[in-house]
DNA sequence: CTTTGCCTTGACGCCAAGGGCAAGGTTTAC
DNA sequence: GTAAACCTTGCCCTTGGCGTCAAGGCAAAG
């Protein structure tokens, strides 16, 4: 298939397709005109790097996912690679929660900080006058 | 002070104050000579901008508060403006820990699914002979 | 007098993950 | 035969928050 219908079958963009591409996410073999012939396998792939994504993955992290694919393992977490990156971000995820959290608690105790001497609305900026 | 004391006492770069300048969060005096010339309201501003940022607010969320300390309020968070910042970033902040604990579901589901069918590490390209 | 070291403005670079457009070649359908 | 719909490459644009020069002006110390 072109890359139109690849684009619409795992419902991204051509743009976004050529974009890996050029990433070494994902190659094409060219038709005799130069168009780019894709078949099933670059489908599963990309689908992969989609998943992936919407997982939280960026696209770098998707490598290794795409490489075990290539090596002919039926998922692309079969390999050793993409469980570490499936663990390296899982710990990102947990700091990154605990680190909102903190954001959470500071947020709060300001909130209620302000709210227990609050002078009234603020009249600012009378003087704007940009006539 | 100038703005090198500024930037070191208040831990950031003249880059940033210069920046924050642009931006119209920040505004100084000029010396005869074209220096900035900064006093202890600005240390404060800045520091102010500095622990909202920490807590996790856009610089641009930062503003209201700015102009409440421009409005000679002894804290940045006694304007109603600001108070909203809070409750409107504390909202956005729980909706993120929300996607994010998603994402964390879907990272674990996708570790245990990984482990449970792991043919071995993945022995791919052996044909990477950089020597 | 010269060397540092601070200061000024301006302009480009960076990161992610593509979006958008131009200018052209191809193929398909009417 | 020609217009619509697809494909190609290439180049600049986006968002945030500055970093990094570049080229030059001032100031205090030796």
């Amino acid at each position: 298939m072109r890359i139109g219908e690849l684009a619409a079958r795992t419902g991204t963009t051509t743009r976004a397709l050529r974009f890996y591409e050029t990433q070494g996410l994902l190659d094409a073999r060219r038709a005799s005109n130069g168009y780019r012939e894709y078949d099933e396998d670059d489908y599963r792939l990309v689908s992969e790097i989609l998943t992936l994504q919407a997982v939280g993955l960026s696209l770098e992290d998707t490598r290794p996912f795409v490489e075990c694919l290539r090596a002919g393992h039926e998922t692309g977490d079969s390999c050793a690679d993409s469980i570490e990156v499936y663990q390296r971000k899982l710990a990102e995820v947990d700091a990154f929660l605990a680190r909102l959290n903190d954001v959470r608690e500071g947020l709060l105790a300001k909130l209620a900080g302000a709210l227990k001497t609050p002078p009234g609305p603020c009249v600012v900026v009378p003087e704007k006058e940009e006539s």
